[in-house]
DNA sequence: TGACAATGTCAAGTTTATTTTACATTTTTT
DNA sequence: AAAAAATGTAAAATAAACTTGACATTGTCA
């Protein structure tokens, strides 16, 4: 699965560390996420979107 | 996090064994779901929402 | 240049999602 | 009512998400 978390967080000027807060987990989980270590969790996906008006499904991408 | 996997695939008519299959996980996973045991992967939510044509968020409602 | 903020990364541990196997209960069909 | 299908559930194992702590690299800026 793909994402695009980091060019949205540029976009809305946050740090890692502040997205992070705002979506209430680690720094690292957020810097994992965009590394493509791995995927969000459903509610951590759900934040994001909510925190970026925007759908899950702008945000990462997967081809089923 | 509630859902309405139980209605959405009474609606379409399938199987919890039918379902699983659809989006490749094991019966007691779509089981367990239903019950609220525990949230599906990001990856599942996705699956699911394409399969009944509808939203994540309409599947699963999550209180933030 | 030197400080400081931000990012990348790693290891070890915890929690949650998912699997397999197995069996009991409930619902549907014959 | 008996058989078969569907559902509920549980234990044990594995995988994935996430945490904390620590440290190294990179970027920014006074």
């Amino acid at each position: 699965m793909k994402n695009k978390l980091k060019v949205l967080r540029a976009e809305h000027n946050l740090t890692q560390e502040q997205l992070a807060k705002a979506v209430e987990v680690s720094r690292q989980t957020i810097n994992a996420i965009e590394k493509q270590k791995f995927d969000p969790s459903l509610v951590l996906a759900i934040k994001l979107a909510r925190l970026f008006k925007t759908e899950i499904e702008e945000i990462f991408i997967y081809k089923g």
